[in-house]
DNA sequence: ATAGCTACGATTGGATCCAATTTGTTTGGA
DNA sequence: TCCAAACAAATTGGATCCAATCGTAGCTAT
């Protein structure tokens, strides 16, 4: 049961990406539709929306289907968000920070690092780091009044493992997620520095080696001081 | 009268873009439907789409209005347009070119200097310039068999200023037109040769440049040899 | 006179109906 | 036995109908 058109959206992403719909699935609009308890008119809207995101693909002449992602599509997504993030960031640091941005900013670093320096992790935190994490990120792209690169990122973060909430991390290995959130952290933090003191090219670079943590978390970035 | 639903959409765009609809100007869908003699339901699947390529823009709780743009936004999205390129230039230039799309390009670099080495432009070869340009930038683009860069850039595109085939021209003073468009050419040289040697930074970063031509035509590209 | 409330009109969103197209299946012929 | 053609069933796309909601205008009361 869904009430509204975005929440039909909202409810097909999730379904997909939980996995409820296998890629490869083609979708059908009544089945949809009376799985969803409403008429197929909002469904085919969002059939469109998902469409367009990239998460449905025509199949043949008329029929859609749940995409399938290659690793080498994955990868190439985070590309994409890395560049688009950097971008932001280069922006940002040559406008400079506005004392809101940078509050918000220091707040994210500030509840990220109390989460990382606990002795032990649990999920729950890891789930709590990967919401300061999503904002820290929000922050810096959505500091632009001018809606366009925050569009553009939107535009793409359907793919599931390419929005910046996807830090996630096998399951019970928490160990490695505290190592790998700790070197994220730090990421964060140099990000924030290189905001601060204008250093528009650095922060791009280092946008851009962050968003690839999920693939290489022992990455390139040498933790400077 | 428009037949099928994608073209509804490109009527739309078309009429957007020629200024149709005045920027701000709010877009009801009767109306709208009228205007194309289809029903509603098409149009209301093309405002869905028209909204999420940010072409249209909620106003209020229900209303779409047409898009205004800043030329703060305009500049924006020549960015992302910057980065996304370069993206896809620099991947190209990793994984190497291969023989269909080295031709590809070749066949664009000679079309596009022949035009460009006329003793005079007309405003018929600046329009076919334009198309080589085009040629040239989505041979880059697409590449890749992944489309996930492709489709980042599709989604982008619609805004007009943003897509590569905007290099456009104040109709009448050609003399500055052709000196516009040599330097673009000149850029499309020396991405070629940057990508058939694999310097994917630089690569990159000349796309970059290269994307702003529209913005400083008189740009930092140093003309090597 | 102004502010707030109510009611009506306009417009969007959802449901259902109808037509057109496609795809799969079956049957007949080579 | 295999291929082709035709038919049938399913599914999408378009049109119309109905309901819900938003905005505005007008009226009333303080």
């Amino acid at each position: 049961m869904v009430s509204d058109n975005s929440s039909i959206v909202a409810a097909l992403r999730k379904r997909i990406i939980d996995g409820h719909y296998a890629p490869g699935e083609r979708l059908a609009e009544i089945p949809v539709a009376e799985a969803l308890g409403v008429s197929r008119t909002p469904v085919r809207l969002a059939f469109r929306t998902l469409q367009q995101e990239g998460l449905l693909q025509r199949v043949g002449k008329r029929a859609l289907a749940v995409r399938v992602f290659s690793p080498a599509d994955v990868q190439c997504a985070i590309e994409v968000r890395g560049v688009l993030e950097g971008l932001a960031a280069r922006l940002l640091a040559e406008r400079g920070l506005d004392p809101k941005t940078r509050a918000a900013l220091l707040d994210c670093l500030r509840a990220g690092e109390t989460i990382v320096g606990m002795a032990q992790l649990s999920e729950e935190s890891i789930g709590a780091w990967s919401e300061v994490n999503a904002r820290f990120h929000a922050t810096i792209v959505d500091a632009d009044e001018r809606r366009v690169i925050a569009d553009a990122i939107a535009r793409n973060n359907h793919l599931p493992f390419a929005s910046a909430d996807s830090i996630i991390i096998e399951r019970g290995e928490l160990d490695k997620a505290h190592q790998r959130l700790r070197i994220a952290q730090l990421h964060h933090r140099l990000v924030f520095d290189a905001l601060e003191s204008g250093e528009s090219a650095r922060v791009e670079m280092l946008m851009r080696e962050h968003a690839q943590i999920g693939l290489r978390y022992d990455s390139l970035f040498k933790p400077i001081e």
